[in-house]
DNA sequence: TACTAATATATTACATACATAAAAATATTG
DNA sequence: CAATATTTTTATGTATGTAATATATTAGTA
């Protein structure tokens, strides 16, 4: 029998293609609306289609970009609907991951969040909005990641992705930000003293205020 | 500008084949511990490789087989640890559902359960444990599809179709299966006499019995 | 001009070819 | 014979070729 499973090499074309259309999306290269074909996109990274086209096809099925058969690619364009479901998804992951920590994490785990809420207030301060898009997607990612879940992390991530395929304004709408650092030290805080109904309440109410920041700034 | 967003055509031969070849797993074809490789895949289906790779890619984004560099795919072997990240990803999205569901859906909408349910009990008293797992599925699918998500719809089918390869055992043993009717009974009481906090409770104890016997039956 | 039919263009979806790495098989050497 | 070096085999990872199709363009006609 083989011996135990070695993971697909990362350093695979196929890989860091995928890695840098990502980002190429992700700082807001991309159009919405816009065509874009296979092509052009692996004459710019100087590789052949093939290894292009394994990346988009998992960036497709992540929901960041879709194919249009015979026409080319395009990014989502996320309607109502879809900011719903993903709210309401990820207000379930969430709400499970500071329902875990506030129960078992000692406070030493609990550094990097409150790293980010000073991130987060510096960001503001500077009115440096890039730093504080970082500082947010760290405050929630840490939760994440203090699951300890590979699977909620990356679903968890996914969706930050799409938030930001969506449009970077909705998270820096002047006076939400503000807001947004009140709400996450009310979760924090909750979660610090061990209160996990409270907690799972504020990340509820945050995540509902953030939705409806999402929809108003687009759609 | 392009006009909306079409579909990849679900006739594509990589669609094709990714249905065959994760039925052919779901159904228990494959060997755990062996090596498969595109071109024995590609010829049994007999099409070229390069659709069937597309479909791999896409069963292994599923956490359902796993790339062996140079040597092949085999199907992902679970270990403890994956089967708590998977049950506790599980949790998060069922007990989302069911609280969803028992606040607003209309009694009509549960019918689908209450005929699982039956299905279930008919399933034990004939002895028929395949026809158990799918009445099973049949009444965990019916709360996401109820949700209306279809983001957390793709979630639970994808941990069924893992659950479903770390051994159809597990769901079908013997004096499990009496109790999980048990359990499920007390999920649908709660849901549909609309007790929020119970269907909750009573969701993450069926689950944690669950996770129990899949870790009892393997690993 | 407005409308339709024919043609051209662009781009995929799939097939095939090739280069390379890992394993297995074979040969070689002390 | 045991251990190591060499060759062969196998399967991927990537590149390239080809036919089909969605759309745009052009030509033709009332």
């Amino acid at each position: 029998m083989p011996k135990l499973a070695t993971i697909k090499q990362p350093e695979s074309l196929a890989r860091m293609a995928y890695e840098a259309i990502r980002q190429s999306i992700l700082s807001g290269q991309w159009q919405i609306g816009e065509l874009y074909n296979e092509k052009a996109i692996a004459a710019d990274l100087g590789i052949s289609r093939t290894p292009v086209r394994e990346a988009l096809l998992e960036l497709a099925s992540q929901d960041l970009i879709i194919f249009m058969p015979r026409r080319g690619l395009m990014l989502n364009r996320f309607n109502l609907r879809d900011v719903d479901e993903i709210f309401e998804l990820r207000k379930a992951i969430e709400q499970a991951s500071v329902e875990k920590i506030a129960n078992t994490s000692p406070l030493p785990d609990l550094l990097a969040i409150e790293e980010s809420l000073l991130e987060q207030r510096k960001a503001v301060n500077q009115k440096d909005y890039m730093a504080f898009i970082e500082a947010d997607r760290k405050f929630h990612t840490s939760f994440t990641t203090l699951t300890n879940n590979s699977r909620m992390i990356s679903i968890v991530e996914n969706i930050r992705d799409m938030i930001q395929v969506m449009g970077i304004k909705a998270l820096s709408l002047e006076g939400r930000a503000v807001k947004v650092i009140e709400e996450h030290q009310a979760i924090f805080k909750a979660v610090k003293e061990g209160h996990v109904k409270k907690a799972r309440n504020f990340m509820a109410y945050h995540l509902d205020q953030s939705m409806e920041a999402v929809k108003e700034s687009e759609l």
